[in-house]
This record gives C-alpha cells, sequence and structure tokens, in this order.
DNA sequence: CTCATTTGAGAGCGATCGTTCAACTACTGG
DNA sequence: CCAGTAGTTGAACGATCGCTCTCAAATGAG
C-alpha cells in the first residue's frame, strides 16, 4: 500500500549491535550508526523511536543470537564439562575475533550503563540469568552422569561459571592473551571437578 | 609568593574517582565535576590538564587506595584461603556500599573505555595485573602451608580469581543479592582447595 | 607599599550531541 | 491513472559537550 523500505529491520539491529558492542552505548552517536546502517536519522527515528530504544533491541538481539540455545547443547548427551568448556573457549574466540578485543556486549553494558538505566538492568539481568541457569543445567546433568560431585551447591557453581564468563571478558579487553584465559578455565573446571563428596 | 589554593588536590582526585567510579566516565560531565569537586572549570583544567587526564589520576588513586597493599594482608600469616575469602567478600560489600550498586571503578572502565584509549588500557592492564600478583603470592603461601595442592597451576588459578573478582562485580551491578555472589566464591575456593595432585 | 604571580570566577567559545520536521519520492489499492 | 500512504532526504533545532579566555582577588618578595 505504501513505498516499501530499502533495508531490513533485523539486519539493522544486527549492524547497530556490532556497533554498540564494539564502541559502547555513549561512545556510539547517532551519526555513526546512520553511517553505519546506512539509514537516516529520520527513518531511524521513526522506526525504532530513539536510541534507547534501539540499544534494548540491540541487547535483546544479542540474547536471542548468543545465548538462546547454548544451554541444549550442553545437554545433548556425552559429557558435559567438555561442552561447558567449548562455550567458554568459544566465547572467548568470539570476544577477540575483531582487530580489537570487544568483550562481550552484556559486561560492557553493565560497565557502563549500570546502574541508573532500570530498562537496560532488566535486559542484562534476564540475559544474565538465562546464561546462569544454562550453565545450572549443565552441571545437574553432569552431576548425573557422575562429572561432578552431587554434593556440589549447583547453583552457586553455576554462579561462579557466570562470574567466570563476565570476568573473563573484562580481562580480555586489556589484555587479550588467550592462553591465560584458556588456562584459567581450564584450572576452574579441574577444580569443580575434583570436588568430592 | 601566590594566592594559595582552597582545595587539597588528593581530595579532589578522590571525590572524582567517587565520581567516575558510580556514573563512568562519559556520562560524568565537566560540569558534574566541577560542581561535586567545588573546583571550576579553569582551575580544573590549569592544574589537571584535561577531562581524560583527571581520569587517569582518578585510576591511579584508585590503584593506591584499594590494590596496592592488599597483596600484604594475604601474607601475614595463618591460613591464605580464608584471607583471600576476606578480600573477596570486602570487595562486594565495597561494590554495594552505595545506594546503588557500583561495581568496581576497574571492571566499569574496561567495559565503557576499551578498547580505544591505550592510556586506559595501560592503567587497568597495571590494577588487573596487581591484583593477579596478589593472588598468585597467596596461593604461594597457601601451597606452600599445605591449603592447596602444589600440583595446581597457581598462575592459572590465580588468572582465575582475577576473573572472578571481576565477574563478581559486573553482576553485582545487574543483581545485587549478595548472598549469591558470597556462594559463588565460597564455591571456588572449596573447589581450589579440593584439587589434590 | 608595590609588583610579580598564581588562584578563583564568570562568560562564552565551536563542535557535537540526540532529535525533529517539512519536502520530496516511490509504491499500492481502487 | 489517481489518491493516499509510507519511506527517504537534507537541513536544522535546542541543549549540552569539553574547553578557553579574560579579569579581579589574594598572596609573598623586595
Amino acid at each position: 500500500m505504501a513505498r516499501p523500505r530499502t533495508f531490513d529491520e533485523q539486519d539493522v539491529i544486527d549492524r547497530a549491535m556490532q556497533l554498540f558492542w564494539t564502541r559502547g552505548y555513549e561512545t556510539t552517536s547517532i551519526t555513526d550508526l546512520t553511517e553505519a546502517l546506512g539509514v537516516h536519522p529520520g527513518t531511524l527515528y521513526r522506526v525504532f523511536g530513539d536510541k534507547h530504544a534501539l540499544f534494548l533491541r540491540a541487547l535483546a538481539h544479542y540474547n536471542e543470537r548468543l545465548v538462546d540455545g547454548f544451554a541444549p547443547t550442553l545437554l545433548e548427551g556425552g559429557p558435559v564439562l567438555p561442552r561447558i568448556r567449548a562455550v567458554l573457549i568459544g566465547w572467548i574466540d568470539l570476544a577477540v575475533q575483531q582487530d580489537q578485543p570487544r568483550g562481550c556486549l552484556i559486561a560492557n553494558t553493565a560497565g557502563e550503563c549500570l546502574p541508573g538505566d532500570e530498562e537496560v538492568a532488566r535486559s542484562v539481568r534476564g540475559v544474565l540469568s538465562a546464561v546462569e541457569d544454562g550453565f545450572l543445567q549443565g552441571l545437574r546433568a553432569a552431576a548425573r552422569q557422575g562429572e561432578i560431585s552431587s554434593e556440589l551447591d549447583l547453583p552457586a557453581a553455576a554462579a561462579m561459571l557466570t562470574m567466570l564468563l563476565e570476568g573473563l571478558q573484562v580481562i580480555v579487553k586489556a589484555d587479550s592473551d588467550p592462553r591465560r584465559l584458556v588456562s584459567a578455565v581450564d584450572t576452574a573446571l579441574l577444580s569443580l571437578a575434583s570436588v568430592r563428596g
């Protein structure tokens, strides 16, 4: 009934997510966005509302693309701990795969925008609890299969893995030597497996 | 020989650090600083150079006040692991002691300003390696006293504790329930102590 | 007291911020 | 083919950004 769009909305959100991820929220200006997205300010504001709303869409997109569906991969059968390791290593790769280490959008956002932005806080909280819940499901499966002791406080161990993941994303931005990160992950998993009840 | 200052430089840097800590670098404007510090823009620029230089001073101040001298406390004699636990819990308290959880200035800064600011990166790197080295010294003492296995990869374990600390500071900003944080710390330390060589 | 020197105070600089708007263009239902 | 709707465009809005300049106030040295 009207003129069709010359851009794909999901594609624009994805590119906006990439920008916010590498440069942060405040540092990414509307000008940066319109240039990188090929969408002019007027269009951007009519379609998405404002910069903050676009940022929330980018956060949700990050959750869908990188967090949803990671829990199922932990439960595909076989030993779980190596899968958890692979997930953590995979996130390291994701954090450093650009020319400059960009870390994790959630950790970056928590550092920059919290406290003070309750909508963003809700979104960050949602992603973190999804990650933690994924780890918890994986650890429960690992406990059933005897990879870790059933005496372990599994929710606490899941929280610990989440902290390890996010802390790793902080450190990689300052010193992106992957070896130390990987050996730290290995030590954490080895330690978890060493607890005997 | 000239008119004396009406403010103490260290005091101003400390208050600037508090502001950057709770609000971040970009979000803290010169106007915010001059109002909170009681120092006018012209004075601020003549004394400190510019906003970025003041921020670097604030980072250095954070290092002096909160990181220097934490390693010695780990080595005062007696069991080390409880001291490490106390240090981690103490940092949790520090992160949430305001009305709003402000986390850790280093984690916040890494999230917001890196990559892209090499001077800030150097400062962050310095603080993180000081923390990691402190943990390493503590773990070596713990290994000597038999609290942990000497088969453990101690540098990797120190890196793991640093990641746990910084990850904890990310998560506390979104969900500042200290109980989960404490139990995660306990699980990590229990796990480390469970490794037997 | 005078002078040199540094401080504090107020106003305001250009640039960029997020945001909006009117005019123009392209498409579809009738 | 026309009317109407939605998309695109370029320009510009007020506000705020980091920062600077000018000038009066306050000191110690001579």
